[in-house]
DNA sequence: AATGAATGAGCATTCATTCAT
DNA sequence: TATGAATGAATGCTCATTCAT
């Protein structure tokens, strides 16, 4: 494929990706995507063969490219390994916004494809998540409970404060810094909301 | 209103919900919306002025008549009052999936009018749920941090949990029982992941 | 399905018949039909699926209403029988072109709808000239030889006169009168060419 | 013109040949042509100026290398001539059926260039055989009807028996061997079918 | 000599909506 | 109250064709 080639279907892709963030696949229409990267329709179809196929082949580079929140490094405490996730993943999702959206979308219109594409991009997010729980459990250094279920309860809270922060548009959230988010959601995931001398 | 015009009001609205659910606003079709109150399409212009209105009147009827999951008496322990928060939350959502959905289809569609529902509706959710928060840090019962803050972390966990069993389809969170989830959620919101010991 | 609805349907098909003939399946577009018809595209789509489903309710119609071409009464003579044969089916066809155009045509096209029309349409057309042909060799009135092939054969020349007088346009043939053409035909297939004094 | 220029027109005039006889001229598109050539659409158009320019060059180069299915060498008995004109002319057409489909698309499509096609053709295809009916008539060997009437009746047997062979698709003509159809038209032809006793 | 890239016009089909009855 | 009949505008997609390279 030649450079051209590739960089046109880079932006169709591109554009598809803000499209259909903003008004899901079937609000999306293949007009309103032509007119977005600036050509006809029609050459749309000389690089895709579908409005479906632009769908799938973003969600599917989304797939490939997606960048761990995980640090790389082995950080010395738990404390500063969950502030550091949820700092790293809200940053990287805050820039994309787009993508948490589709991902939604995707969850929502649940069409054989997206069904899929859900299925392993959960899969790519927890694989690792999980693991740090594994050891940490087996370390006896947290509770020993199911680790996949501590480790979906903590991406519950991050989670939520995307979606606080990019769709749901709440003004404290959208204002607070990330450190100061990062540390209070690590503390209360690590040592809960108690008062210490209750 | 004779009754029947009521009737078949709520029935068309029905009908709209579990597509809108299904499909999104625009992937639900007045065609098959007609099909599935079992009228013309043309009858569904005698009661609402447009698809738009059908989906605004849809979203109206639930900003009033959403249930509270907070507990209706006392409790005497904040963890009793979370947990049956939990089990309420989630047994009255598992049961009405189609809200869920059509609440993130809102918020996902963003045009005027879903972003006013959006808002709405996140005020009466957390409204009493703050003041639940309010109450127990001035009675020093739980760190003193910002009340709503806490509320939205915690309903963090609840939200996750809820797309989890219904949305994203997760295996394990759709086989606990209520009760158990409710616990585990209740114990590490309040007292953290850590081991005592450590 | 009331009566205006039967005749729009009609109409369609109708229209239809003349602008297949005419430019052939796929050289007939909607808008085209549905000028001929003078309504909008839209209500084509409110009696028939698709501009195929058209093309079959048509064909469907023809293979019901197809007018037997072969002399009702118990004729006299071969000659006779096969005179009138030929008239009968130059008259019948020579009004309705469309239809010769369209079988042709569906014999053409050769999806595997039109090919079982072709081949109904056949079976129609030979099962009870073959009987007659059958009938007159056991009575021994014409020579010994398969019944089928001398029933098509016979139609051989029949068919290509017709495509002469509609098709072909040609001059002397669509000059000639039924009557002359029809005792020219069952001559020389009774009798041949050849002189007789040869 | 080089050589590689006539070649590559050939190759695509080779290419148009079977995909119009297959799908007729609307049914048959520029891309589906340049695949089956093996260039790109645009090469098409280096060497026609358009789709029709293409249809066209293949009608003509038909009009120039037709083969006469007509003897060569004089041949003493009529029957003997009209049987090898017989095989011949089925010979010649069972081989290259898209030709015959060609000619019907054509006579069928009726635009001003098909029209004037059919017609050269059918000028070319019966002056000959005219000129032996008429000579057949003035020696007093067959009976004295309108030579062209003799003519064309004599090659609708012909062309029946084509169709049936190559678009029909009749089991029974398909399986005959070319002599047998032979003798049996030239037969038929030249004496009838009436018993001789009778 | 050949083609990659592009497109305006058109295709069959569907949409939400209207209106006379 | 309900709907059959209708449609203008749009939808995703394909067509034959052009042109710079």
């Amino acid at each position: 494929m030649t450079p051209t080639r590739t960089n046109r279907k880079q932006q169709i892709i591109r554009a598809a990706k803000e499209l259909f963030a903003k008004h899901g696949f079937k609000g999306t229409t293949t007009k309103m995507l032509a007119a977005k990267v600036g050509v006809s329709e029609a050459t749309l179809y000389k690089y895709f063969t579908s409005k479906e196929d632009i769908y799938y082949a973003l969600l599917e580079e989304k797939l490939q490219n997606i960048e761990s929140y995980l640090p790389t490094s082995q950080k010395t405490s738990i404390r500063k390994t969950l502030e550091e996730i949820v700092v790293n993943f809200l940053e990287k999702n805050t820039d994309d916004v787009s993508f948490t959206k589709i991902c939604l979308f995707a969850a929502l219109e649940q069409n054989a494809y997206s069904k899929n594409f859900v299925q392993k991009l959960r899969k790519k997010l927890f694989t690792h998540l999980d693991k740090l729980f594994e050891n940490w459990i087996s370390e006896k250094k947290i509770k020993e409970l199911e680790p996949d279920l501590l480790a979906k309860l903590f991406f519950g809270l991050l989670f939520y404060t995307l979606l606080l922060r990019t769709i749901f548009h709440d003004e404290k959230f959208s204002q607070y810094n990330l450190q100061y988010l990062a540390q209070h959601i690590a503390d209360i995931f690590l040592t809960g909301v108690l008062n210490e001398t209750t």
